[in-house]
DNA sequence: TAGTGGTCTAGACCACCGT
DNA sequence: CGGTGGTCTAGACCACTAA
């Protein structure tokens, strides 16, 4: 009684170029195999292969460039870390790069709500990191992050501090730990006294509330974080398509 | 020294679709004629026309059907509806479409502000609407909506209170104008009195505040909408991907 | 110029839907 | 059952990149 799976022969293609990557077997920014290679490794048409490739180049996981190749998507690249970081100034300039400051890191047990989104145990190890992003100089939002301890052993304050990049750049590069996606849900709240502090406002000032889960290959979750947004001058974008 | 812009057959393929769905040859809801019709009209391959419905699919112009046929996709279909509204309750239950109470509906010369937006001359005419959107009986997001008032000549306050679908259902069946994609700005604010008052919360409480320009075929915009949502019970849900 | 991805075709066959 | 979209193939050729 069980509904039969029919899967096309280039979504299993796809689910083994996905395992691949899991594997590590060519690491971001990396070009994997040419279609005809790799449509001689599997058995099957080129036509057959690209489909799947094309499917993983919609997802994000692949960045194809005519005449050179498919490459293993990264956070290095800008368009990444655009998509991932939604605010921009309200005068419509180029998106410019926050800087962050690093505010604290820890290393703890992890309280029940985050051991939940990250699907492991309560009291289970955990990292926690609070920074804020700076545009131009100014601070704009105010960030908890979440993430387990077990797969980020060597996260310290001074490996923070020492890198300039984007942070899941340096997830993707250090820890091999790759964000593929993540959902948002957003709400507009009152600035406590810790956020108001911390961005320079008034208590009880609007604040925008960005609640975050982010996921790698396979959906399995693996950051939560927690931003407030302050809105003056800058908005959250969305495309809705 | 002009760029030459080579474009491939499917890419023209559907470039005619698309001008074939702005003329109404069909109408959202219908079916638009086989892949193979398709192909015998346009002179090209089947594979050819599949590409043109795959990037068309994509852009949620069309929809596939397997078994049954290709349709122009229409906002009385509920996935439409979902699209366009991302608030959602926080206990996560089924997002039950919001009940609306239309406040005002008036016929005034355009802002200079809401002109540049709908790309017309400032003094043109055009309609505003001001309503609520309820859930479960209570009223949740609070709505000014702007259109040119050419292209919605009978757009009455009777119209809109013996419709009770949604609204782009009604603009799509009742005046040809389809909305096709919409971006969306988001702050946080204080309620102004207005507000507060039509909300039923108290001066000063946080608000999100969601600006929207949405647009039909050939990204011409067509309506401007600014909406004050309560979010201590509902969040706005945003995908990463 | 060699190698990559991108396009286009023709044809065979499969999965799904309604009648 | 016939008609629709969905898959897969093999092969030819085009567009782009780098050396």
């Amino acid at each position: 009684m069980s509904t039969v799976t029919f899967s096309p022969l280039y979504r299993q293609i796809r689910d083994r170029l996905v395992h691949s990557l899991q594997a590590g077997e060519w690491r971001p920014g990396e070009a994997i195999p040419s279609e005809i290679d790799l449509a001689a490794r599997y058995g099957v048409s080129q036509g057959t292969v690209r489909k799947a490739i094309d499917a993983l180049s919609a997802e994000n996981l692949l960045v194809r460039r005519q005449g050179r190749g498919t490459f293993v998507a990264s956070h290095q690249e800008a368009r990444a870390q655009i998509r991932f970081l939604r605010l921009r100034p309200d005068d419509g300039g180029e998106p410019r790069q926050p800087s962050s400051r690093f505010l604290e890191c820890r290393r703890l047990r992890a309280p029940l709500e985050i051991a939940r989104a990250l699907e492991m145990k309560a009291g289970d190890a955990a990292v926690t990191i609070r920074r804020l992003l700076e545009f131009d100089g100014e601070p704009i939002v105010l960030e908890e992050i979440w993430l387990p301890g077990s797969t980020f052993r060597g996260l310290t304050a001074e490996r923070l501090n020492a890198y300039s990049g984007p942070l899941y750049a340096l997830l993707e590069t250090e820890f091999g730990t790759r964000m593929i996606r993540a959902s948002e849900r957003l709400r507009a709240v009152a600035a406590g006294e810790a956020e108001a502090r911390a961005l320079g406002v008034a208590t009880g000032e609007p604040l925008l509330l960005v609640d975050r889960v982010s996921s790698t290959y396979g959906d399995k979750p693996v950051e939560v974080r927690r931003g407030w947004y302050r809105t003056h001058h800058h908005h959250y974008f969305n495309e809705l398509s």
